[in-house]
DNA sequence: TGTCGTTATATTTACTAGGATATAACGAAT
DNA sequence: ATTCGTTATATCCTAGTAAATATAACGACA
């Protein structure tokens, strides 16, 4: 029987919550998909649900993160800015050193 | 306008979370107080939930993490073994030494 | 101009984690 | 024997969150 660590690691901006890791697959599976509703689908997450998040990171981060078009022969869609594009980027990278970080810390340690 | 990074470590043991921030700071109220029912009142949580994961972290440790005494004049107590202060005592460094990676990582970053 | 799939939002329903409450058992001291 | 404060556990009930449902607006294209 071993120990394992895990963690979760977030970004704040003004003392709320901008990015964490449920926020950035969403973000990934937008940039998959180019549209708020298939990306929803394909995490098996209600509409509802992945609109409040992505309104939640659109209105605290310091640019958009992604562009929405309503209407049109396909309907519309939901695309990534490049500057949403680079926040995905940042956070995984960082979550992926914690994560090496962490697995370091604990086979350091007396347990 | 300033990001911020964030983070929670755990400790999981066989697939199912051993510790984490709570039941770190119970253990450590447990510590102070020598009482299960003072350590969750010192930290406004109810006996049921502070029993509840007490009795989750000592059925999970490879060892004991509380001695428990029930009657006497006092009523009895509960009392932190030397393996449970040890894994309060590592938690912490590991989870402080993590708080500082990731602030150096976010200053390297772009954002 | 009517159709279509999307964004955007409100409202109602269901679920579940946690709080509140009650009670038993325990044993040292008086 | 009685008292006392604790551990330990069960049951009920509430509140807050998430899901389900409904509906409006939009605009390119046929």
């Amino acid at each position: 029987m071993e120990y394992k660590i895990k963690s979760r690691i977030w970004i704040e901006a003004d003392g709320h919550i901008l990015l964490g890791e449920g926020r950035v697959s969403l973000l990934k599976a937008i940039e998959e998909t180019g549209s708020l509703t298939k990306a929803a689908k394909s995490l098996s997450m209600s509409y509802k649900k992945a609109w409040s998040l992505i309104d939640a990171v659109n209105s605290r981060a310091e640019e958009p993160v992604i562009t929405t078009a309503v209407g049109g022969k396909s309907g519309g869609g939901t695309v990534l800015t490049p500057y949403g594009k680079s926040l995905v980027e940042t956070f995984e990278t960082i979550n992926e050193n914690c994560w090496k970080f962490l697995d370091e810390q604990i086979s350091k340690s007396k347990l």
